[in-house]
DNA sequence: CTAATTTCGAACTGTTCGGTTATATATTGG
DNA sequence: CCAATATATAACCGAACAGTTCGAAATTAG
């Protein structure tokens, strides 16, 4: 009844499109791009080699539709963390926690596939996805800090653009100590101290004037 | 006169063991650790390849020379930045600076082989380098901070590990920023913006106490 | 000049890799 | 039950690759 799209004609397929996909996720993932073979590609995803040609195409084309998925899965999650309402400081906390446990998760690679692998692929098309997906992950963190400002838990002249830069940078920086192996509770502490310092004031300097 | 080590009996080098390593650096500079072939290595590198291999072993040995070396060379190059003789603050920036210009030097690759390379690699020993190298770094930092302590710069109370750690990760963000292609005029404008960050005062805080 | 020593250049070898082809298998439509 | 369609399995092919071997070349010791 719910059958929805009639299926097709031939034989069905032995595997799951979406599924396949996680699992090369996890491949790249843990392999990085240039060490991994289409055969590693055949058998994390399980799906023979001629059909993953015709289906998913070349190794450059898989990574890409895996970067786009991971990209929107993953965003999609931290963007929760990050926007649940809560107060401001607790976003940030929550935002920078999450990223610490994904990228410290047992069983599946450490790091992050967007942060700690993408960005050695030398593709302009990756490199373009890179940038517009950094650019929007700070756009976000803005966008909080914005609507803190409305709800006067920070001041208006509080430098938005500046400081969501830097904890996007201080993300980045606890996914790239969880893939060297930096455990996770040192940087559950230090995800901690990053939103304290975010959200210092401007005025608070400890050092001498420049 | 002062051709001390008296040559040695056959045929002499056609290379330099130093130079020829610094060129191995840039191969895997550019082309990451898994993307880096043989070929390329004796392209890059001007030595024959029986020479290579009798000389400096195979890809993962010349990895690791190549990392010690690098570290060193450039770890001291930062040091120098950091330590010269200046207020606080502007050590921190010079420091920040100096990351800056290296990882988008012209004609090299971007980024950094410690922060954007090695962590993709593999291997427990080049692992525990580089959480070596980055406690290395940070307890740089301390000192620098703990300096500051001393001359009157910052308070005794001051967060010395937090704040070196945190440096640190901005130094990263910077490096990876670089290599995604971040131009060189953001990050500097970035890196004088995270030099002020991690001399603010723990006391003003913008945000309500949690 | 000759012998010993070390490196260089080129070619060789077994293996792995990316991508394709041929054939068997499972399913739908009539 | 038979034709049409789509996928699965296995084998195949040329290219690239890691590592080695071998003879030629350059140098020193005597």
């Amino acid at each position: 009844m719910f059958q929805n799209a009639a299926r097709p004609r031939g034989r069905p397929r032995s595997f799951d499109e979406r599924e396949a996909l996680e699992k090369a996720t996890q491949v790249f993932w843990s392999k990085g791009y240039d060490g991994v073979t289409i055969d590693d590609l055949v058998a994390g995803m399980g799906v023979g080699r001629p059909s993953l040609y015709a289906v998913f195409g070349d190794k450059r084309t898989i990574f890409l539709r895996v970067l786009r998925a991971y990209a929107e899965t993953k965003g999609a999650l931290a963007a929760k963390a990050l926007l649940s309402p809560q107060a401001l400081r607790d976003s940030l906390a929550s935002f920078l926690r999450h990223v610490v446990e994904t990228a410290t998760e047992k069983g599946c690679a450490r790091g992050c596939l967007l942060v700690c692998v993408a960005p050695l692929v030398d593709d302009a098309e990756v490199r373009e996805f890179l940038q517009n997906a950094a650019a929007a992950a700070v756009a976000l963190v803005e966008g909080r800090f914005r609507d803190g400002i409305t709800a006067g838990e920070i001041p208006t002249d509080f430098p938005v653009a500046v400081r969501a830069s830097q904890l996007i940078d201080f993300a980045r920086g606890l996914a790239m100590r969880a893939q060297i192996g930096t455990p996770r509770k040192t940087l559950l502490r230090d995800a901690e101290e990053a939103a304290d310092l975010v959200l210092l004031s401007r005025r608070g300097n400890a050092a001498p004037e420049r």
